[in-house]
RNA sequence: GGGAUCUUAGCUCAGCUGGGAGAGCAUCUGCCUUACAAGCAGAGGGUCAUAGGUUCGAGCCCUAUAGGUCCCACCA
């Protein structure tokens, strides 16, 4: 057995070997079985246009632990993978792609494009497979989905349908945001504001019939080809008497009419609006309100068209310089000033986003938006952290009517058809037999396609089989918990959440579990462009899996963004080596023994002490599990497998184990022990570390089928031993401080001593008994006696005062006087503050009567057991002063 | 403009319902002790951003201030 083990874990050789395994047994496949509770999550499919980063392995790995753990907990878990097919980006990759082969999109034409982008598909969504599988993830890859697959497809247009018939869905001209290199039009959702720099360019636009100006300030003066008024705030009695007439405007000399409306600031700029309806949303409502013409001045492009007479054809900001040179060279232009302000960008190719007017379909929200709303308010869905409650809500409270069309090819394409005569619209899934208004046969399909985010909008259940009834849907819907980053909120928590409760009249999960960013090393977003991406893949292969999952685990806040650097994954890998060997060790010393179980009675206070602690920890990291505190969970398992169980327990069992001969039950009971103990922690580091705590549990034990599959350990009473807990904390102050001592006076480990511990508690004393041969190597003695009184210890042997003890080491030539009465002394100032702040809470008469009862308890047993070792110390001292 | 969040050891961060400040890395001192040098045993290092408040008691709760990060927002 040891001999399969090589003294350093080596996951290469293990991972592949092991994921195979799992697949191959279809532990990750999941059917209905109504006799099991199921417990069920969605994949946040990843976007198929490219390789996966650092947020998908931390998003992934948070969800294979939430996964793994409540399979061992006998859920019937079901987690559905996938990818998404990301309309706009795809597009523009596959677009790039064949620039560079000379290939121009357009004029290879819809259908081949079509088909390049799903071999496009093929590629990378294998790609990202491979990616996960190396990642370690337990999803159920026969239910494998693509949200442009034919169910997803299909759930779509239903959705379409019933929307539009119930009257969500309509087609209407308003003012969109429009990306001139994408050439499509966008959400709200996908247009980033950044702050840039600009300019105020103050203007002055002569009033028609007076010898006057009237002065605006614009940070885009190259729409003033599109003004169709000018504004002012009705109360500005700067321009009361201009109200109601006309100004000319200049280099078009056009006549507009002067305005009032609420809309403008007085205080803000001239107190003097331009009015370009076509061309910015606000406009837009102003045009509304006083009907007035809205003039497009741009094409798809952004260059400007023919209503912007000789400036047509210029590129945008090209026409503005031309426009402000113009107008500076008339004198239009009084002044230009540096202004910063935002400016909507692409998210996706971050171009300036250009406000237009453009027919397009929208989804009416303010309905849909309600039961999303009381989800949230009334507990049904909750967030985790509480924190991201408000944002999804203010979100939500101020949502507007979402833009679902796009002028692009990759996508769902609208369920709309267009009679042909009279221009009828009909929404069906197919292509409708005749015109319901003029009978015509013939009709063409809307050249849009959806919105990527309306597909994943429906992932919930959409991957179930919905809208068909099946009994999938009927048993894993609603999911259990949603897994992602809080940048996807907007996109699509909240429009999986409203598309739930319409579609399915459900919530489709009850919680949501954020998580923040990775960040680089110092605290810089991870981007391609940018190039401070760090592979998954290449740590992977570098350090393990296990150690990158716990490295994006550890110390990880839920909904805190988190710095990724080598030296992390460097101890988690160390990590993983050391729960390696310490599997090593006992596996070498259990040889192919056959153990006896011990009766729990006949145990020895170190095996109490290690089971009751590992009971404890079980109990604890269920908690937390339950509570979603990955992090800490992680960090318990940690310190128990490494500062408990490696190295006090089996350092403790060593002893016993290598002195069979002399009590083989003793050394059965530690083996057994050791085995059990190691079997609970690989069963509570599993979710976090699959790979290497399957491999050492199959060959621990072999006659078990899989860690994977096996059950969750459970907090039981009967294992939780107090007075061996006791005991052990004793004998660790004990073996610290005789080690302490050695290491001040820098006598070498070469150099034994003998360990005399004086101690007049009974049960402590026959407790410590039992550890005295282990206490022996550990603290590099030559003899470890126990007794009541000082009885044949040299007066001149070392003293270490622990609670309810004092050791004595007789070192006899090495003990330096000078140096003894210094570190007593330090223990005694140390003691005699202790002593002080107990003595200063207790005194306090309002701690004593408000602090709760074990809280004073405590304080007082505190306060006795420093006054008992400060006694000791005391007295220690003025022994060896009397000596000297 | 609104909101969220952060400020804790040299660095990166934990600290769950308020009850004697923690980890990893780094630094320093000893150790190749038959599981592990990717290790073992130790040490040093913090007025928990600042100022108030609530409380018997505050890193944690409240209020203000400063600085950082992020999100939202139609002031041209």
């Amino acid at each position: 057995m040891s001999e399969n083990l090589a003294t350093t874990y080596n996951p290469k050789e293990i991972e592949p070997k092991l994921y195979k395994k799992w697949c191959e047994n279809k532990y990750f496949h999941a059917e209905v079985d109504r006799s099991r509770k199921p417990f069920t999550t969605v994949m946040p499919p990843p976007n198929i246009t490219g390789k996966l980063h650092m947020g998908h392995a931390l998003d992934n790995t948070m969800q294979d632990i939430l996964i793994r753990y409540k399979r061992m907990q006998g859920y019937n878990t079901l987690w559905v993978p996938g990818t998404d097919h990301a309309a706009i980006s795809t597009e523009v990759k596959v677009t790039n792609q064949l620039k560079d082969e000379g290939i121009d999109k357009k004029e290879l034409g819809r259908e081949k494009f079509l088909e390049r982008t799903w071999q496009w598909k093929e590629e990378y969504a294998g790609t990202i497979e491979k990616q996960l599988e190396k990642l370690g993830v337990s999803c159920d890859w026969d239910r494998e989905r693509f949200t442009m697959d034919e169910g997803c497809s299909k759930a779509v247009e239903e959705v379409f349908i019933r929307l539009y018939e119930k009257g969500y869905i309509y087609k209407g001209s308003r003012i969109i945001n429009w990306c001139p290199v994408c050439k499509t039009s966008l959400s709200d959702a996908e247009v980033e504001h950044e702050e840039q720099d600009g300019f105020f360019w103050h203007i002055k636009y002569p009033i028609v019939g007076a010898d006057q100006f009237l002065e605006i300030a614009t940070t885009r003066p190259e729409t003033m080809l599109g003004d169709t008024a000018i504004a002012v705030h009705p109360d500005d009695d700067r321009y009361k008497d201009i109200i109601g007439k006309k100004a000319l405007l200049p280099l078009v000399n056009r006549e507009i009419p002067i305005v009032a409306d609420y809309y403008v600031d007085k205080e803000f700029g001239t107190g003097a609006v331009k009015i370009t309806p076509a061309h910015d949303p606000n406009d837009f409502e102003v045009g509304k309100r006083h009907d007035l013409p809205e003039i497009n001045i741009m094409n798809d492009d952004a260059t400007i068209n023919k209503e912007g007479g000789r400036y047509a054809g210029m590129e945008r900001y090209e026409a503005r310089k031309a426009i402000v040179k113009d107008l500076e060279e008339q004198g239009y232009l009084v002044k230009v000033v540096p202004h910063s302000h935002n400016v909507g960008t692409h998210d996706r190719c971050h171009t300036t986003v250009e406000p237009l007017i453009k027919q397009q379909w929208f989804v009416r929200m303010e309905e849909l938006a309600k039961p999303a709303i009381e989800a949230v308010k009334n507990g049904e869905l909750r967030f985790v952290p509480e924190r991201f409650d408000k944002i999804y809500l203010h979100w939500l409270e101020n949502i507007r009517d979402w833009c679902i069309s796009r002028q692009i090819w990759w996508g769902h394409r609208i369920p709309a058809y267009y009679c042909d005569e009279c221009g009828e619209v009909v929404v069906a899934k197919s292509v409708p037999d005749r015109c319901p208004k003029c009978g015509c046969t013939h009709f063409t399909q809307d050249e849009d396609t959806l919105d990527t985010w309306f597909s994943s909008a429906l992932w919930p259940f959409s991957t179930l089989g919905w809208p068909e009834h099946t009994e999938d849907l009927d048993y894993f819907y609603p999911t259990d918990v949603l897994v992602t980053g809080y940048d996807i909120i907007f996109f699509w928590v909240i429009r999986m959440v409203f598309s739930g409760y319409e579609h399915t009249g459900k919530s489709p999960f009850h919680t949501v579990f954020i998580h923040g960013l990775v960040r680089d090393s110092l605290g810089r977003k991870m981007s391609k462009s940018f190039g401070n991406g760090i592979d998954p893949l290449e740590i992977i292969d570098q350090y393990g899996a296990d150690a990158l999952r716990m490295t994006l685990m550890t110390g990880n806040a839920p909904g805190n963004d988190m710095r990724f650097y080598n030296e992390r994954v460097e101890a988690s890998r160390n990590f993983a080596n050391k729960v390696w060997n310490a599997s090593r060790f006992i596996m070498m010393n259990l040889g192919d023994k056959e153990l006896k179980k011990p009766e729990d009675f006949k145990l020895r206070p170190g095996d109490r002490w290690i089971i009751s602690k590992c009971n404890n920890l079980v109990k604890e990291v269920t908690e937390n599990m339950d509570k979603f505190e990955l992090g800490i969970a992680l960090s318990k398992i940690y310190d128990f497998l490494w500062d408990e169980f490696c190295d006090w327990y089996i350092e403790l069992a060593k002893y016993r184990i290598y002195h069979a001969d002399e009590d083989a039950e003793s050394a059965n009971d530690a083996l057994w022990t050791l085995r059990e103990v190691l079997k609970d922690s690989l069963k509570l580091l599993h979710p976090y570390m699959p790979f290497v705590t399957e491999e050492i549990y199959s060959k621990l034990v072999p006659e078990e089928e899989s860690l994977m599959m096996s059950s969750w350990p459970v907090y039981e009473e009967k294992h939780h031993f107090p007075m061996a807990e006791n005991i052990v904390e004793h004998f660790k102050e004990i073996i610290r401080g005789v080690r302490n001592v050695r290491a001040e006076m820098n006598v070498p480990n070469s150099r034994k001593a003998t360990v005399y511990v004086v101690c007049e508690d009974q049960q402590l004393c026959t407790g410590l008994s039992f550890l005295s041969n282990s206490a022996v190597m550990m603290a590099a003695a030559n003899e470890f006696i126990i007794q009541n009184d000082k009885a044949g210890i040299a007066e001149d042997a070392v003293s270490i005062v622990v609670p309810d003890a004092t050791v004595y080491v007789p070192l006899e030539e090495l003990i330096d006087f000078d140096q003894e009465i210094e570190r007593l002394t330090k223990e005694e100032t140390r003691l005699s503050k202790e002593i002080a702040r107990a003595e200063g809470m207790l005194k306090n008469e309002k701690f004593v009567s408000k602090a709760p009862k074990d809280k004073v308890q405590e304080e007082r047993e505190k306060l006795e057991k420093y006054r008992q070792m400060k006694e000791q110390v005391s007295e220690r001292l003025d022994g060896l002063k009397a000596k000297k």
